[in-house]
DNA sequence: AAATGCTTCCATCAAATAATGGAAAAACAT
DNA sequence: ATGTTTTTCCATTATTTGATGGAAGCATTT
């Protein structure tokens, strides 16, 4: 049986996943308390009590949301690793930098909500630590040693510093052109280059040397 | 005459001092829609109208916050620099890394804040570009030639990737310790490990190849 | 001591918000 | 067609929130 989130994504028609595809936008826009469900509601077109009654409690709908970008995520990291899977680490890095920044430019939801979460407490109670895909990443950037069973601490921050660093040049989307002035192409053009020249010689320098 | 914000900030005493640096941290935690004006009167033991009578409305409280925090930052970049005035590159950066980490760590909400706005949307319309030091970093870590007039957009972003960075790992110093399975001591510590190795690298070798 | 001005709190308001009950409408099954 | 279930909206409630008026308290000056 199918959990009533897979049956919302199943079908993006049903006013279920209307709502949830919309809820996506503006909580990543305003975060968990500057979206008010009325907000949610208007946009979709429909009553308040629409959404109550197909999500219950605001915090309800608030937590599908991770959820649901969780795992979005999670499966676009996965694709990526297939396609990059036994390349060189610098090519590997070239071209997993450049998916993931056009994939979370297309739904930029997902660099705000992740980093909504690092940085913002609820007043309610809405943690869920939902599941982490930066031990996934460690592995597929050979950042884990075979014999060793778990993810090093400082191997994980590595992966964090990365991924972060493009979530940031996402969610900055707004605020960043006008301040470096750029226009909105050059933008993501731009951030591409930068994201390349800083993140990669580190492990790269680090492969040659120690290995 | 001195503004509102500079009388309140050169007596720490004062009631109204007393609230800004109570809204510092509560701002830092919940953000601007998760603050309420309750919940920083409560903190500071006073009632909602003598917040309301020392700052007016929210917002503009909440803007006598960014203003604060944008100064204080300000003023330790100028610290800082005028510590490394001067010596090599790659010094330069493991200081000013060192120095700013320990910094931030002390006074999150500033990382906090900083994130927060570029991020976040307000239902309000606050604003308010304040003054950035994206400039004066880049200069201070030479990205920008002296022959240019303003500082190229491309050398911008590389200090934003940096000053991201470090900002995120002070933002997330309650999410990610238990994740990565690290004590807060032992955080700080391999954060700043990380930073070194993940952001040095690249600008040492540029410089090697370029000048 | 009286008067003045500044600060604080109590009581309260108006607006916004999350949430619900119940009637109408629509979809579906028989 | 008729009955049943699901979905939607209208009206309303309780709570929270930002904000204010006015009285009481406190300090300073005269």
């Amino acid at each position: 049986m199918a959990t009533p989130l897979e049956k919302a994504r199943k079908d993006p028609e049903s006013m279920k996943a209307r709502i949830l595809a919309v809820a996506h936008r503006i909580v990543g826009e305003y975060g968990f308390h500057g979206t008010t469900t009325r907000m949610i509601a208007q946009e979709v077109g429909i009553d308040i009590s629409t959404l109550h009654y197909h999500w219950g409690e605001k915090k309800d709908l608030y937590e599908a949301v991770i959820i649901d970008i969780n795992k979005d995520l999670g499966q676009k990291l996965i694709d990526v690793e297939k396609i990059i899977h036994g390349l060189p680490l610098a090519e590997r890095m070239v071209i997993a930098i450049d998916a993931m920044t056009d994939y979370l430019f297309d739904c930029p939801e997902i660099s705000n909500i992740m980093l909504f979460r690092y940085i913002v407490k609820t007043r309610d109670n809405v943690d869920l630590l939902g599941p982490e895909f930066t031990t996934d990443i460690a592995r597929s950037m050979g950042l884990t040693r075979n014999s060793s069973p778990s993810t090093p601490p400082r191997a994980m921050l590595e992966v964090l510093a990365v991924m972060n660093a493009i979530h940031n040049f996402i969610s900055g989307e707004n605020f960043f052109p006008p301040m470096v002035r750029l226009e909105r192409g050059e933008y993501t053009k731009t951030v591409k280059e930068t994201l390349r020249f800083v993140l990669i010689p580190a492990f790269v320098k680090r492969e040659g040397e120690g290995l």
